[in-house]
DNA sequence: CAATACAGTGGGAGCGCTCTCAGGAGGACG
DNA sequence: CGTCCTCCTGAGAGCGCTCCCACTGTATTG
């Protein structure tokens, strides 16, 4: 079992140059030595070793996932699991490591060493607090970052959801459906995704005529406990449906809800946001936008690996789509076709 | 700011040899000197090339978790984040990296890369099916490797829990509140932890002078649906007692148990395993076993990391502690006190 | 006081790879 | 038929580090 270049060349008759040639795709390699060499290489089961590839090249093949938020805070929700998996995923097809960085307080200390040097090529930063100084760092010491959500600094790269567009037409569904008091149990103002969806919410009521009434809306966290104290302080103003920023919240709010002897939908209707699985087993089932975090995992990922080929040109974003779930909660069992635009 | 050995040994007026002792604790440096270097290195925030130092040392200070189930199996479920945090805790504070390779059908030709030529250092294993063929290679091919979880092969290193006392402990409890016709919900037979369990709940009964009736036993696959199904044909054989081995079956349970217009306790008790949140959570609050997954990630990578250090040896062991956590569901209110032991 | 030990240091080689450059073989061209 | 270009190949250097060995100076020993 072979497993230096130099080994390589050797058994096929050919030099160390040649062998690194077939190995990394360069077409100056006539059709017949590949060939050889392939085989060869295919026979003693030759892998590069990464760390002298790495060495010589300047740069690994190793991205890492930054998420400074720690786990703990995201219990009971398969996002971030998802999300990396989707990295992970992605990283593997491109032939790429993922290395994990989570957000203990202590961490940022190897985060930063990690961006150093050559050990990861690039960074895919994912927090809920979007303008996190961390991501500031690694934008100024030029490492290649890309951000899951859409970040404060404008130099950087992002895949993320249409917030804006999901919770207009979400939004727009409740009117629809003759809902007049639309309330909003919004997400934290720092966080962008929270806003766009405060403002999608927006969006909806002025295209149906309506203002925006500060008492219908209640700023959370995105926690449950933040969505029942919504609720209850909502409740007081009578909405007759409420849109949660978040499925969790909307959890809280279910909960509140029932406290107050109210009937889903019959009383009061409820949708959410991110359709997390506890979503389709709640009672009533959850109307929501279901977003994916796998796919936006993947996407960061491969985007990552764009940006690191061709590091050159503007700051680039993808947007995923989303899809609107419609269940129980709502009050209505349209059908999708129906309710999509 | 300097950025090789060799400039921060011109900067510091001694030789790159020197200036690696420092960096590396080698005690053959004059005080004088290392105060000397240590002051240049701080002040130019050196960082040793990884990559280099890998190539040079043939291995490297990144360690590798690996998950072939593949988080959708655990979604709901935040024990394999957990998991996965308490490792990258680990990690960081031992100077290492984490890599993260998930299990996904593809990504087994990843893993044998990874696990060759000094990509990393070693491995730590995490399953639910301990026999998987990967472990094998990996012990094959004289990578280090740590379990979390009891794997068949003796050769292997791991940490866990004491499954098996603690599930006597728990059964134990059941049947000293009187409980005398106790079912079990077991998981999977090729679980080397199921089996553990189903042990411990045997040497409760024998314990207690019973013997073990197969009818009162069904093997489920750890699945909430599993353990729906495995409720539906127990209740046949009136129960007045289910020990449930994962907090997830025992929700599947508990739902076939209302089905079927039972209470809990009053017409049978049911416990668990695990302690996941949701536990907590349930109609009512279910009594189980708690364990730290986060501990578990911990220990593991420590121990990889003891084991990197000292390669000779035979394998070892560690054993986590558990916790009986006493709620509604089993018929008690009795302090944590009288329960244990 | 000579012989020996040893602490401290420096230089060279080499880890396995990629890249640049030089050069040979063969085809196209005038 | 000589010249040039293109295609393919090989040799050398170097990425930043660690290790081994050789060396110097001082301390220890008989």
């Amino acid at each position: 079992m072979a497993s230096t270049l130099e080994e390589i060349a050797e058994l096929s008759g050919v030099s160390r140059s040649t062998v690194s040639r077939v190995v990394n795709n360069d077409p100056r390699v006539s059709e017949a030595t590949r060939e050889l060499v392939l085989e060869v290489v295919r026979k003693e089961g030759y892998r590069p070793n990464l760390a002298a590839r790495g060495l010589a090249l300047g740069r690994s093949n190793v991205i890492a996932a930054v998420i400074p938020v720690g786990f703990e805070n995201v219990l009971s929700d398969p996002y971030f699991p998802s999300l990396l998996q989707g990295m992970a995923s992605a990283a593997d097809t491109n032939d790429h490591f993922l290395m994990l960085s989570l957000g203990e307080p202590g961490f940022r200390h190897t985060v930063d060493e990690i961006a150093r040097q050559g050990v990861v090529a690039g960074v895919i930063f994912s927090a809920s607090k979007v303008d996190d100084p961390l991501l500031e760092r690694l934008v100024a010491t030029g490492t290649p970052v890309v951000s899951v959500g859409r970040p404060y600094d404008e130099r950087v790269s992002y895949v993320d959801i249409d917030n804006r567009g999901s919770a207009r037409q979400m939004t727009t569904q409740l009117l629809r459906l003759g809902y007049r008091r639309v309330a909003l149990i919004a997400g934290p103002s720092f966080a962008p995704a929270a806003v766009d969806r405060s403002d999608g919410y927006a969006d909806a009521l002025s295209g149906f005529g309506l203002r925006v009434d500060e008492n219908l809306i209640y700023e959370g966290d995105f926690s449950e406990a933040s969505g029942r104290a919504g609720m209850r302080t909502l409740l007081e103003h009578r909405p007759d449906a409420v849109f949660s920023a978040s499925d969790r919240m909307a959890a809280g709010a279910l909960n509140e809800i029932r406290s107050a002897g109210l009937r889903i939908p019959e009383d009061i209707a409820l949708v959410g946001f991110d359709d997390m699985p506890l979503a389709a087993e709640m009672e009533p089932p959850l109307t929501t936008v279901r977003q994916r975090p796998h796919q936006l995992g993947a996407a960061a990922a491969t985007l990552l690996l764009d940006l690191l080929a061709d590091p050159t040109g503007s700051p680039k974003r993808v947007i995923l789509p989303t899809e609107l779930i419609v269940r129980a909660s709502c009050g209505s069992q349209l059908n999708q076709e129906t309710l999509s635009r």
